[in-house]
DNA sequence: AAATCGTGGTG
DNA sequence: TCACCAAGATT
């Protein structure tokens, strides 16, 4: 594998005049949203669309501004904001982040890597995309677009390998020295990786990386792809999930008679197994004949 | 460590 | 149309 020194990558220069005008960004070196705006935002977007979360995140941030405030909710409460973002277990993990901030820390999000990862729901993106886009330290920062970036430009694949933490070593060889530069380089990977260098049909044509990309000088070789595939949604469990939390969100009282739950539908079983485990993840509460959101 | 976990937009 | 994809983390 060559060394791709940042120097020749014209990355950093590149976004500053391509960077899309997202909330968190006018504000990202600005401290409008603080610390506690960034993980709020880089919880919801672990694997939900940027364009889906804006208004969340502003809704969100409006109710519970400060990490104290979130502790205070219920997971009723964290749950039904969450509304329809996806994969809710994430709004349990957030709501359970602030009670670890507000107990640990103070209620101040922390800046240590080490202790972001120690919090609920932050792994290893979360955790440096705060420490780097809150706090403006030098970590690599490496999403699902950054890899995809590099397996290209640097490794020359059509796709990455499945994740790894060799993916951080890569990314930290590539950082510029000082922290507000790698912290833009950061954000600028992500940013080519989400409206250039896409999964499906790269820009080659308006990329700012043509001329040092290993993929491209190699003629856009088709290099196989080792991802994993995501398993099918029809008919599945977490389907199935995700329509009981439905009602239980649309519901006016936050509660359903079981016997009125998803009544029609085509597996029972598996229904019940759905049922089952959102009470297992803390999603769901049963009482008597009901089933409600947690308290 | 491979499987699991929502929802909706799109090429 | 429909399979793919999305600022991942957990177990």
């Amino acid at each position: 594998m060559s060394t791709f020194p940042e120097r020749e990558l014209p990355l950093s220069e590149w976004y500053r005049g391509a960077a899309r005008d997202l909330p968190w960004r006018t504000s990202q070196f600005h401290h409008v949203y603080g610390a506690w705006g960034t993980l709020v935002s880089e919880f919801m977007l672990q694997q939900t669309p940027v364009n889906r979360v804006i208004p969340h995140l502003e809704a969100w941030l409006a109710r519970w501004p400060t990490p104290p405030a979130l502790a205070e909710a219920t997971p009723a409460d964290v749950v039904q904001q969450w509304a329809n973002l996806g994969y809710p277990r994430r709004a349990l993990w957030l709501h359970r982040a602030a009670i670890e901030i507000t107990q640990r820390h103070g209620g101040v999000v922390p800046r240590d890597v080490d202790a972001l990862l120690a919090l609920s729901g932050i792994g290893d993106y979360t955790a440096r995309a705060v420490a780097v886009f809150a706090y403006g330290d030098r970590h690599p920062v490496v999403d699902t677009n950054t890899r995809r970036v590099l397996a290209r430009a640097v490794q020359g694949l059509a796709q990455p390998a499945p994740p790894s933490r060799r993916d951080l070593a890569l990314m930290e060889s590539l950082l510029p020295a000082s922290d507000a530069e790698s912290a833009v380089f950061n954000a600028a990977a992500m940013e080519l990786g989400a409206t250039v260098c896409t999964a499906r049909s790269p820009r080659c044509d308006i990329c700012p990386l043509v001329e040092r990309c290993a993929w491209v000088a190699a003629g856009r070789p088709d290099t196989g792809d080792t991802r994993r595939r995501q398993a099918a949604f029809e008919g599945s469990d977490r389907q199935t999930r995700g329509a009981v939390l439905r009602m239980l969100r649309e519901a006016p009282t936050g509660s359903v008679l079981l016997s009125a739950l998803l009544p029609d539908w085509p597996d029972a079983r598996q229904r019940d197994r759905a049922v089952d485990s959102l009470i297992a993840d803390g999603l769901a509460e049963a009482d008597g004949e009901m089933l409600s959101l947690p308290r």
